[in-house]
DNA sequence: GCTGTCGTAACCAGATCGGTTACGACAAGG
DNA sequence: CCTTGTCGTAACCGATCTGGTTACGACAGC
């Protein structure tokens, strides 16, 4: 698989920043990017699809920066997901197969069922877990 | 995401030349190709990682093809998912994150159980539908 | 106005994937 | 033995996606 590492970055920048909001500070996307060792351009880039879905707003000026719209424990990985993932998971034929083949034209509605199963399944997991439950994991393994 | 169709064509494949087998003629990649629609070496390609995944075995020489090693029935979408996608659904940080962040060495981890729950969850799902499955899919909604 | 940050365009590099051409390897059949 | 048809695979191109980088205008607080 064209391996993506999208909702992991996604939801790492929400969970620093779950954690940097109790410091008062104000969460810039050069501070994310230290967390995440990138360039703070990618990380805007990712700020603006996540504010693009709600999840996050920013404040423009002198002490400009970025803030969560919602608790921690109310944004799952499923919304995060919806922010930075459009496409199916699998996808069908890049060009049409032949239709006058049963299989041409029989096997995208098929294999359409299975596929619509598997991301129904997938996005029920994803909203099982919330950013709040990643912080207090990343905090458990830290204390104990 | 990055929409995949290796599953599908590679399921294209093997339920084409199930439904092939009962003509008695041989399967080859050029008539494959023409109910994929795509070029011939494409065809090969796929079914060249199918062998290596034991789905199928190839004749050389005249009158050459390839033909399925198993049984319809016994050849489920986990084992064609196997045979050509090799990584992990969702892939931690191409490069490392700054592991003197809390949340930068601790959320690999975290994410690292989720991902690994959904792939579980994936996987079986895949388990559940056959080659054959896929074929009588089509034939039903063809008849019917 | 000065300053710091956002917002975004632009370009490059690397990886993936399909499409295509080309050519050697192989085995059946005449 | 040689012709024939197919596999097997390398090589190259182009499209797409993604991150990395530079650059610069927009904005708001001081």
């Amino acid at each position: 698989m064209s391996a993506n590492s999208r909702l992991t970055i996604a939801a790492h920048v929400l969970t620093w920043m779950a954690m940097d909001q109790e410091s008062g500070r104000v969460a810039t996307s050069d501070r994310i990017a230290e967390s995440v060792q990138t360039n703070p351009v990618v990380i805007r880039r990712y700020l603006g699809e996540l504010r693009a879905a709600g999840l996050v707003e920013a404040r423009r000026g002198a002490g400009a920066g970025w803030r969560l719209t919602r608790e921690p424990a109310e944004v799952t990985l499923l919304d995060v997901y919806r922010a930075v993932e459009d496409g199916p998971l699998f996808a069908m034929h890049a060009t049409p197969p032949n239709l006058g083949c049963p299989v041409g034209s029989g096997i995208r509605p098929a294999l359409g069922e299975v596929y619509a199963g598997v991301e129904e399944r997938l996005r029920a997991q994803l909203a099982a877990t919330t950013i709040a439950d990643l912080l207090n994991d990343i905090r458990g393994s830290k204390n104990g």
